[in-house]
DNA sequence: CCAGGGGTCCTTTTT
DNA sequence: GGACCCCTGG
């Protein structure tokens, strides 16, 4: 259903929308209220582009954080602009970073086939960078020291200057610890051991290409032929690195649209500076300033609780959220005596509203400050049937089997890459030990060669017989491999593979199963029953890079078609071809939920999440759990308010922290329930309520007893569920519980 | 020098 | 449910 005129689809919009999406040159703000439509008013911004003032798809880009979000403005413009919207780049940041460094790695003297650090992959490279300078020592936070490197980066700080800021804060006498000396020095050694590895890491996603457009007037001048508007999405979350990124992607023509919220600012442990949404007009003189202040989304009583407690945060952008929803139904309010009443009773309320109401499993949300929270949910959802599913929290791609897997393929793809290599070097166990792997290493730093390059060159009189006889096979296996993989890749890259398993895939699944890696976890009695559900994990990510491969071929096509009429026009990269580097990539920076939750999920499951990875989702009926002093706010944000002492830090943390808890609020769009455990904890700590409850009208709430009991009708309706549930139960095990006649 | 077992600790938030 | 450390036996 493609639209006649965009201007049709414009009149859906308020006045404010409407402004905002035709306000198309020059800088643009856009302050958008919680549930103000912001996705919708971006995307018709993007069909208005299109279609009215016929800018070419290829010359916008607009960037979200998430792949989510991505996908979802995806959607958004191809229903408002129809297919001739495909070729508009739609990216997350760090995506949008790695295509820029693949095409111009070169010029930073990056292999092309560079590797993706993230997460442990960063944190064994920290560790790596450290044993060679043998700083640290025992019990040294390499977390840490990585959140303090992670937070130079994001401000755009090089090692040399690291130090500085190190130093100068100890002249000062300022509170600069001993780990901030360190963690500079760290820095310096981790980057040289990402550089040997032919890595980068997540930061430099977006350091790196900020570094290549600043000083390349050649590469600045080809992005600005290519990209002439710039979107970014929860502009309030962006770093020091992406504001500068955003400004020279812009360029002189200056069109730079951005929305966000600053009340919905939550990342500033990870550098995200809510400044730059606050000072936009600052950083962007004479930049137009929109405001949607009409929420679409919540009852009038979810929008006056999540006002009266933003209202205490100081430094906001003035914004007063309006809407023409209905009072709708009190915020319940419940006390529980600890983490397992609490999660047994939220289950209750599910199964009873979901059959009082008529409701679907994925109506309901459960939200909570910490991953660790869900785990108590997932047992108590289990038990009784309800399905479930956990958004975000550990990835896919964090399993042991599949990270061993994954540093199998990386040494394939690039030799170099020192943390897969020591990964995978000895296990499954080959006679490699520790200790012979400190003598390479210790070897590599004596005659400055990389680590991968000393493997190749080691000798018996550097670790023994046996040893060298075993790195040998070794690297001998990686080498075969490799020799297959180029194989596999020029018969990928030459015709597209419909029916059976694609070239790179197939080569993944044998390679795989030659790296012994499926008789390890049979073999292992840990692994007990999860064996089976391990070894599947493997298929799957063979499964991931066939999706991927499949998925080169059909952009290919789309591709073809456009360039074709606009030749002169196409990116000169071209088309790359299906690579295992590219598949690797991908997985690096691809949504873990996104390749394996299908939509049917969605409304099948009652969603379990963390406040953060509920950004931008809605759900009708929305459970906020462990409302207590040290949970939220989180007892690591009172200790640094306290740190902070007076001093004016423009992140507050406590004000993060209650802007998260504004968040979570204003995910509800029908109905919320908050709740708290009295009691927390192995040693059964009592707790104190959350400072930020005091701050909800009393009159909002309407407040439950520990037992409370239920009318007739209620209880009446929990027994019939009781008895639908133990149908379920009694049916295969495949089957979710689906109750009678009661949905669709 | 290597493999494997068994204890102990802890757990903010994420691209 | 891990990640990590130390110990023991080959």
């Amino acid at each position: 259903m493609t639209p006649r005129n965009a201007s049709s689809h414009l009149l859906s919009l308020n006045p404010e929308q409407r402004r905002a999406v035709q306000a198309t040159e020059g800088p643009v703000l856009i302050l958008a209220g919680a549930g103000s439509g912001k996705t919708k008013t971006l995307a018709h911004r993007i069909a208005h582009l299109i279609r009215v003032r016929r800018v070419e798809p290829q010359r916008i880009v607009a960037v979200t954080f998430t792949n989510r979000a991505a996908a979802e403005m995806r959607e958004r413009v191809g229903a408002f602009a129809g297919p001739e919207a495909r070729p508009v780049v739609l990216s997350t940041f760090h995506s949008l970073g790695a295509r820029i460094l693949r095409e111009f790695a070169p010029r930073l003297g990056l292999p092309p086939r560079f590797a993706i650090y993230a997460g442990a992959d960063q944190l064994a490279a920290l560790r790596t960078a450290c044993g060679e300078v043998s700083i640290g020592g025992d019990r040294f936070d390499y977390k840490r020291v990585l959140r303090q490197i992670s937070d130079w980066k994001s401000r755009s700080v090089d090692p040399a200057n690291a130090t500085r800021e190190v130093v100068a804060g100890i002249t000062r006498g300022t509170r600069s610890d001993e780990y901030a000396v360190l963690a500079a020095d760290a820095y310096l050694k981790y980057e040289e051991v990402l550089r040997a590895s032919g890595a980068v890491d997540f930061d430099d996603l977006l350091l790196l290409p900020v570094r290549l457009l600043d000083q390349d007037e050649e590469v600045r001048r080809a992005l600005w032929k290519r990209w002439h508007y710039i979107m970014i999405d929860e502009y309030q979350d962006t770093n020091g690195v992406q504001l500068q990124l955003a400004r020279l992607l812009a360029g002189q023509r200056r069109n730079l649209c951005v929305v966000g919220d600053d009340d919905q600012s939550i990342y500033a442990f990870r550098g995200a500076d809510v400044g730059n949404i606050l000072e936009f007009e600052r950083h962007f003189p004479g930049a137009t300033v929109i405001t949607l202040e009409q929420n679409y989304r919540s009852t009038q009583r979810i929008l006056e609780a999540a006002n009266a407690v933003i209202r205490g945060n100081p430094h906001r952008h003035p914004k007063s959220l309006r809407t023409e929803n209905g009072i709708g139904a009190p915020i319940d309010f419940a006390e529980y005596e600890d983490e397992a009443t609490e999660a047994e009773e939220v289950a209750k309320e599910i199964q009873y509203r979901r059959m009082q109401y008529k409701l679907a499993w994925g109506d309901f949300a459960v939200l909570y400050r910490t991953n660790t929270q869900g785990r108590v949910f997932e047992e108590v959802l289990r038990e009784r049937n309800i399905p479930y599913r956990v958004l975000g929290g550990d990835s896919f791609f964090d399993r042991k089997e599949v990270a061993d897997a994954l540093a199998y393929l990386r040494a394939v793809a690039n030799g170099k890459d020192e943390i897969a290599l020591r990964r995978i070097i000895n296990y499954p166990t080959r006679g490699i030990g520790r200790t012979t792997v400190l003598k390479v290493a210790e070897r590599a730093t004596e005659r400055k060669a990389g680590f991968a390059a000393m493997l190749a060159q080691i000798s018996e009189g550097d670790v023994g017989a046996a040893a060298a006889r075993s790195i040998g096979h070794f690297l001998a296996f990686l080498g075969h491999a490799r020799q297959a993989l180029h194989a596999a890749e020029a018969e990928s890259g030459r015709r597209p593979v419909l029916d059976a398993l694609p070239p790179i895939a197939r080569w993944a699944e044998h390679f795989i199963r030659e790296t012994g890696i499926e008789e390890d976890i049979r073999r292992d009695p840990r692994n007990g029953k999860s064996a089976p559900f391990r070894v599947d994990n493997l298929r799957d990510l063979v499964g991931t890079i066939a999706r991927y491969e499949r998925g080169r071929w059909e952009e290919a096509a789309e591709l073809m078609a456009s360039t074709l009429a606009e030749a002169s026009l196409a990116p000169p990269a071209g088309w790359d071809p299906p690579t295992l580097h590219g598949a690797l990539a991908r997985l690096a920076l691809a949504d873990p939920d996104e390749d394996r939750d299908d939509k049917r999920q969605e409304d099948a499951s009652v969603a379990l999440l963390t406040l953060h990875s509920a950004k931008g989702l809605e759900f009708p009926d929305v459970f906020l759990v462990g409302l207590e002093e040290g949970i939220l706010p989180h007892a690591r944000s009172i200790e640094a308010a306290a740190d902070a002492g007076g001093t004016a830090l423009v992140a507050d943390p406590l004000a993060e922290e209650r802007r998260l808890l504004y968040v979570g609020i204003t995910r509800a769009q029908r109905r919320l329930m908050l709740s708290l455990c009295k009691s927390r904890g192995r040693s059964s700590q009592p707790t104190q309520p959350s400072r930020y409850l005091a701050e909800i009208p009393p009159d909002l709430l309407n407040v439950r007893t520990a037992q409370e009991e239920r009318s007739p009708e209620e209880s009446a309706t929990l027994r019939q569920n009781f008895f639908a549930e133990m149908k379920a139960m009694l049916e295969p095990p495949e089957q979710a519980p689906r109750p009678p006649g009661i949905e669709e």
